[in-house]
DNA sequence: TCCTAGCACTCTTATTAATCGATTGCTAAA
DNA sequence: TTTAGCAATCGATTAATAAGAGTGCTAGGA
């Protein structure tokens, strides 16, 4: 347990060293508390004894531990409002009624990238509740044939099927087909009715029904896919913590890795917060993350940074954003 | 003019740099070449004169500079086969006939870019024969109604509109319109015929037009809008010339400017190299593009890397992708 | 006239040493 | 329990030195 002053100490080198970024003496601490910097040494010690303070070489000042952040995020920050400006932009994006939700989304993360100069990733899982509503075809010319899938909730999504190897006739026979056995399915269900009920179906009347059949999987698939956007990737770049090129290198490579990407997310509805190891993506960094449900969508909002990061900003604008988007 | 001895040596140290990045001296060079290094030295001093190599300090070996690698790529650069591996890689994208060319080109330009270590860039703009084909509207439900637009060579774009300002009623009818003044109209002009045909018309019975007119203006930009893709942007961070993070990060940026990219935009039917501040991107990279045009679709695939740049295999890969394509 | 051996000179890189300044841990006194 | 004082530690900076690579120039030889 730790007493007050001890809280105290721990908070100020947490705030100083994500202000400065350098190790923080005790002499700096003993202008900004009433005791000298003896005392505040002992108490250091006493705190990085128990794993929540670090010293860089013998004898620099401390800097916080992981335990030290985790620490100051569970006990001793506070959030304070966002600021005028910050709401203001925040409030263009989502009082545009235009925008379909993932730009909003990606609108808005693309502003707290910039407020906060680190990196955003929305990971968009389309909601069970997304129903195959209508599937419809565009014969363009005798040579191609665009098919359209429409969801309930409004989402689209396309695929252009070479005549070639099967004619519009048969094409529109298995679109009816579908239109008539599957509509209303939800779409993670889709591929499993698709290759159940409708392929040995097609089987029997579709010489080349193979390649029908892949067609309409890729369609279906994607549309059941997660849309995945990271957003400020160069802020990386800003964090000193980030200077070495080897290391960016590292990182900009798990930001593309779509497996990575996707174990992102989140499930709980709190804001949480992953310190360094507490991470799968990369001990260096801290993810903050949460999820969102509306009736439409669900998926996971995160914001990823140094360790040495400006928690209670993020947090806040987080809580904002998901807030906003589930009213 | 230079003489055979000369070519020969700058042939070998704009090769050898390209290699090895490091400055070349007149002692390596003896060994490749039957004569002295002090013969050497003094070639070397009379193509420095000429301003086709360059020292890092006074007593270094010398580098090409940007005259050196122009005179190189325009005189001396042989051009070798495409590896096996190479091609059959590539091919096996080629290939693949269930792809839509721009999957063909983002698959084999990463292809490109892994093989070669540099970053790919690829704008693909529509072709002018794009013409409207077909608009259809999907109603989801009482509050939502899905617009798609397809063009006669097979491209979709949609757009979902909310039914709280304008009725399905409305919708419809303006489509029907749509589809009777401007189907055959080339993309590119639909924005005019939408402002002076469609836009009067409704205006006279639709209460909320405006917000009509918006809706189909924006789907009809997306689709006539360009489509950029930047791949292997990681690679910049392989080569030393990039080791230090703000030239990255001001690369970095450039290559997530739209106006920047677009810029790239290549109307020549050749390979072209534009090496340092022969490009508009940054003085420190060498972009190699070209065009392509099929009957569906043109336009430019470029490559981005280092002045010292193995420029021989860039532009064969480039050269036959364009090739592949335009079949 | 062209080529080359030889050599002094220049500049980079690596190594070591010396110094400065910040900060600590410890001790002893308040 | 707190604090003043002080030796000890270590990073960062600077200076000095040495080793190595490469050049430009000169003078002699083909």
């Amino acid at each position: 347990m730790l007493t007050k002053r001890q809280e105290e100490i721990l908070k100020l080198i947490v705030l100083e060293y994500i202000k400065l970024a350098k190790p923080v003496g005790s002499k700096l601490l003993s202008v900004k508390m009433k005791c000298s910097s003896a005392t505040i040494r002992n108490e250091m010690m006493e705190l990085e004894e128990m794993g929540l303070l670090e010293k860089t070489h013998t004898s620099s000042g401390r800097i916080p531990s992981e335990q030290g952040y985790r620490y100051y995020v569970d006990n001793l920050m506070q959030l304070k409002e966002l600021n005028g400006e910050e709401v203001f932009k925040l409030q263009t994006v989502f009082n545009n009624t235009q925008l379909e939700l993932s730009d909003v989304l990606s609108k808005s993360l693309e502003l707290v990238s910039d407020m906060t100069s680190y990196t955003s990733i929305m990971l968009d899982t389309k909601s069970h509740d997304n129903k195959l509503k209508e599937i419809s075809i565009v014969p363009v010319d005798k040579e191609l044939v665009v098919v359209i899938v429409v969801t309930d909730q409004g989402y689209v999504e396309h695929k252009n099927i070479e005549l070639k190897e099967v004619s519009l006739e048969e094409v529109k026979k298995t679109v009816k087909l579908i239109n008539d056995l599957i509509v209303g399915t939800p779409i993670d269900e889709i591929s499993a009715k698709l290759e159940f009920e409708i392929k040995p179906v097609i089987g029997k009347y579709v010489r080349q029904h193979e390649i029908l059949y892949n067609a309409f999987y890729d369609v279906f698939t994607d549309i059941s896919s997660k849309n995945i956007n990271v957003v400020g990737k160069n802020n990386i770049l800003k964090h000193q913590e980030f200077s070495n090129v080897s290391k960016v290198k590292d990182i900009f490579d798990k930001l593309e890795d779509r497996t990575m990407l996707e174990n992102i997310k989140e499930s709980d509805n709190n804001i949480n917060i992953y310190i360094g190891h507490e991470n799968k993506m990369d001990p260096d960094v801290t993810v903050i993350k949460t999820n969102y449900k509306t009736n439409k969508d669900e998926g996971t909002i995160a914001i990823i940074g140094p360790k040495r990061m400006e928690y209670d900003k993020v947090v806040n604008l987080l809580d904002y954003i998901k807030k906003q988007i589930e009213r």
